[in-house]
DNA sequence: CATAAGATGCATTTACAATATATGTTATGG
DNA sequence: CCATAACATATATTGTAAATGCATCTTATG
């Protein structure tokens, strides 16, 4: 299946390095979290909202209709780090392992999204920068980030859930 | 070449969505600018840093050790979006269009790094999650991205370059 | 006018997210 | 007690686009 679905049937797929010099625009960029890290959340708000049952991997992926696949590795791995429980066998299902309030968003996006090195230089051992030492570039790059999870951490699933599931 | 460098030789190449059982982590993420971006920053603080000549793009790739092919496509752009001066001919090269401190980060990501959709729904044409409509997480993301380009907008290339440059 | 620079277009490579498939394990309920 | 419905796990395949490579054109100068 597509990444994120085509823009027109005959919109120029034009990489971001070449430019559409009809139109002087670029198509397909970054700075963009997973759809790995989409679907984690989007799990989490499905099983958040029905917080009165088990539900289905199945369902949860019929419900945004995505792969089934994925939706499983997704819901294994949210299992695996403790936020899910999951019940195997028939009428089984999952849950979450813990109230809505004290699972914080930036910790699941932490999570799920494996590493958030803006630029080379945030990997020490793969870095070829010369400039690393002095430059104050990479100060701002760690501070920004620091601002995009910090609204994150302000956040709990709790918060994210609609009003009328609030206690 | 490679995009980051390998971790290590015979370090396990595993997919984000499979897990090193091993060692429960997983390699390979998101959350990150492109090297497009990167380049183009890097550029700008290379001219920064020698305003008082013209520099080839060979100069620069060479400093970095990059591919001369992309930074001549990224040299390029900057030109044409007004942040550099390129002469063509002999003697030739590259400068500053503008005084360092009137370019400011957050516009030069934005204008590198063609979009900054963190999630599906950030685009409405290619959109299908059917939270859209009543999802909070929308709204906490944009204020995250907003947070993130907050930080950029304060700095502008004079504010990175060594104090040394300073006038 | 030879040469050294940038401009431009297009082809190729490579990484990896996304997806698919196959099989194993567990529990229930009829 | 066994057929079935659920999750668990491993591996293989596909598709996209970032990154790179290459060939050619244009411009200016010494
Ligand atoms: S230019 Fe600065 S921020 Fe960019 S990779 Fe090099 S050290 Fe890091
Ligand atoms: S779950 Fe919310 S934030 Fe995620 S894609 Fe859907 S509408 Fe957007």
């Amino acid at each position: 299946m597509e990444r994120r679905g085509r823009q027109q049937k005959d919109a120029l797929k034009i990489h971001l390095l070449n430019f559409d010099r009809t139109h002087g625009i670029h198509y397909d960029p970054r700075m963009q979290l997973t759809l790995y890290t989409d679907y984690s959340l989007r799990a989490l708000l499905y099983i958040g909202r029905t917080p009165d049952r088990l539900v289905t991997i199945s369902e949860i992926a019929d419900f945004y209709g995505v792969s089934r696949n994925h939706m499983v590795k997704v819901i294994h791995h949210l299992g695996s780090i403790g936020y899910l429980t999951t019940i195997r066998g028939k009428a089984g299902g999952v849950r979450l392992a813990r109230p809505a309030g004290e699972i914080r968003i930036s910790e699941v996006v932490q999570a799920t999204e494996p590493h958030m090195d803006l630029q080379e230089c945030f990997n020490p051992h793969t870095n070829t920068c010369p400039l690393t030492g002095d430059c104050r570039l990479k100060g701002v790059l760690y501070q920004a980030r620091a601002a995009f999870m910090g609204v994150l951490a302000g956040q709990t699933l709790a918060d994210l859930l609609p009003p009328s599931l609030e206690p």
